[in-house]
DNA sequence: CTATTTTGTGAATGATTCTTCAGTTTTGGA
DNA sequence: TCCAAAACTGAAGAATCATTCACAAAATAG
């Protein structure tokens, strides 16, 4: 029961079959509905294959153990999410700043919107596993991609700029997790959406530099 | 196991000597330290009692359940944090956008500095106690005075100061949380003050109606 | 100093849980 | 059709945990 081994954590096997490829799915899935349903300290293995309509020892060919289980959602959704917003940085660069706090809030937020269940499953893992070493990574990822999209900002440089885009991504996140752990009702997401543009432009705009620097350089694209 | 009714999460005798209110206070003290030592999931009864140096019979004596300790840590502290933070809102009642900003950043961030193993423990079973009402009560309380406070600015007016307040508070409560649960080092801490004033600064200094309106109403203190 | 009330003890109980493994069923190809 | 590999089963073992209760120690009142 307390395993930290990152190879520990990875699946035990690849599907092969068809099959095999729907139940792993399944077992994710039913992990997260559990989740919901039941709460952190109720997920256990027995239920989890139960929701998933499989036996026990089936979940264990996939996953060596529980933790492993919650690794997998974990890092399946993480990961996904940086990447995705990876790109709207990408996509970005080179923009207004007024454009940039469309692209980044849109992007955060379009992928929460996604996977709703996932979101609010994760809040209630996140706490209860090990894995500093995924949550620092992607946090990481978040900030890198952040700060290289703010420095390719037409209309404005930063001074600090990690400690901004750190500030801006966990201020996204903190609205963003209290209103879809309130239930995220279509009418609270548009408010939100609405008032992080606001946040990230008034934040960004108080943060710029003054304008005694020398005329913007050529943007660089990579 | 399933315990839901508030009645049953109260203490379940109040102390009377002086050697139980002691005991008292080193069940709640130790369940802190057991959740920041062995995480949400190792919190058992047993460890609790033994590190408050008692037995777990005597545990049973002051909360009829597991969920009662734990919902009288979280309970505790959150009482604090909406008085402290309440007192600090009718303290700037009728100053300016930047003092509030001041003010409220900094009673914010104080209280939680106050209290880190508390904070960081906090943020472990949050997700795991059942009290929908008490966090919807302490959030309430936070918006309410937030709300409140906008209000009386002397140099801005305000349109959907709920969702304001809301989307101030939960951005905040983000940042500080990333910052605590990475160790929260005085260093950062400081870049925390310095940004969560910026952040806060910039998104009221956007979301203030334009001067369209009439002269600023004398301030009602109350 | 004695009686009563408050406080503390910790082994025992019953329930829950994770994990394994010997055996069964299904699949895909020869 | 037949077989070996892949996938699945679920009862059983071992461990952990929440909660109780009959009793002991300490504090206070009389």
């Amino acid at each position: 029961m307390k395993i930290t081994h990152p190879e520990t954590l990875k699946p035990r096997k690849t599907p092969t079959q068809a099959r095999s490829a729907a139940t792993f799915k399944a077992i994710l899935e039913a992990t997260i509905q559990v989740l919901l349903a039941e709460g952190g300290h109720r997920l256990t293995t027995t239920r989890v294959a139960e929701r998933a309509g499989v036996s026990v020892g089936t979940m264990y060919q996939y996953f060596p153990h529980k933790q492993a289980l919650m690794y997998a959602v974990v890092h399946q959704h993480l990961t996904e999410f940086v990447d995705v917003f990876e790109a709207a940085c990408l996509k970005h660069r080179c923009e207004s700043v007024a454009a940039m706090t469309e692209g980044m809030v849109n992007a955060f937020l379009d992928i929460k919107i996604r996977h709703p269940d996932a979101t609010r499953a994760l809040y209630k893992i996140a706490g209860e596993l090990n894995t500093d070493e995924l949550k620092v990574g992607t946090a990481k990822g978040l900030q890198d991609a952040c700060v290289a999209l703010l420095a390719s900002a037409t209309d404005a440089k930063f001074d600090d700029l990690p400690d901004i885009a750190f500030t801006l991504l966990t201020a996204m996140n903190g609205t963003t997790r209290a209103v879809f752990e309130f239930g995220a009702q279509p009418r609270m997401i548009q408010v939100l959406r609405v008032q992080l543009m606001a946040l990230c432009r008034g934040y960004l705009q108080i943060s710029a530099r003054s304008h005694d620097s020398p005329p913007p350089a050529p943007c660089k694209n990579v």
